[in-house]
DNA sequence: CAAATTCTGGACCGAGTGTTCCGTAAAATT
DNA sequence: AATTTTACGGAACACTCGGTCCAGAATTTG
């Protein structure tokens, strides 16, 4: 949590191990250094809240409708007014490609982003939900970027209803095909 | 140029005096601290790199091609191997609304861009280029957003199909309005 | 040329950084 | 209960951080 909202440079190893409530030298011992506390940071982050996105995708019923209650839900969080992001956008943002290790592990977690939504576009399809000329991997790719700049703009407080159009827009665009 | 590649925190004030061929104390004569030169960076952006896009929408012909030729700018600098992102979204990601002075120019900055896009819309509206029943307050609002989020695409290096789709997906979403 | 201003290099400061060492206390295992 | 393992607190480390002070060099100005 205070990775995700004050970044890997602006936080130091005291303020974290206080918000874990752990000592200083148990951190040492558990994941060598700052940087390892991050990355397992990061990957906790994928479990809790991307794994997630998953469970809601797949969740009986419409397909589509399931995708079009995460892109709400994706909008009214970034719409909250103490918004810090996402921990993966902050992260790629913050270290771009500079470091291997943390660049392939979010590359990674980005490429199951875009599975996900490709993988419910294909049901969505196969339920007869959009267009059958709607390109899934495609449009997967896609609303994972889209995610990030929702993301972005929820993070710097951006305005509730710029959040809202941007989402009604990928809606159209998921209609279109 | 050392800002906007490794932001805020990861850089030094000497970098910074190296990298801008002044002395130190000239900094802190200049600008009075390593806050101030952050956001004189972000003043400085703001007119080579986003102002140069009213220069660009605004060329005669059509606003349309003005627009696309944009995007497809922007997805070319996003799919080159080191790309840096773009500064004021990396300030975005950084600093969120932690400090008011930074998120208040942050925010003057994407509503300048959201105008831009607004502006070259109605242009294109006027034109006859886009459908009378697109809102362009609402579209120009979701470009930036959509901006924000191909910046962090670059930044961290993702495919360059899933660029060139995000583009693609947008330039349809404006035929179809 | 002389005076005033600007710029520069470098020493220096205190505070804070991530990290290590170590002796001890608690917990778990046998 | 004895022993091994794990966790802790705190001192101390080397280092870097942003920032200041100052004297001299360079440049501009009169």
């Amino acid at each position: 949590m205070v990775f995700w909202k004050q970044g890997y440079e602006g936080t130091g190893v005291a303020e974290l191990c206080e918000a874990m409530g752990i000592a200083k030298q148990s951190m040492y011992d558990w994941v060598g250094d700052k940087r390892g506390l991050y990355i397992a940071a990061i990957e906790r982050y994928k479990l809790t809240h991307i794994c997630g996105l998953k469970g809601h995708l797949t969740a009986p019923g419409s397909p589509l409708g399931n995708l079009w209650h995460c892109l709400h839900a994706m909008a009214e969080y970034a719409k909250s007014p103490d918004c810090m992001g996402c921990l993966l956008t902050n992260a790629e943002s913050e270290f771009g490609t500079s470091d291997p290790e943390v660049a392939r592990l979010t590359a990674d977690i980005e490429s199951y982003i875009v599975d996900q939504f490709s993988q419910v576009l294909d049901r969505a399809k196969a339920a007869g939900e959009v267009p059958e000329t709607l390109d899934t991997k495609a449009m997967g790719g896609a609303l994972a970027v889209f995610r990030n700049g929702i993301m972005v703009a929820g993070r710097s407080g951006q305005s509730a209803s710029s959040i809202d159009q941007t989402i009604q827009l990928i809606e159209g665009l998921l209609k279109a095909g």
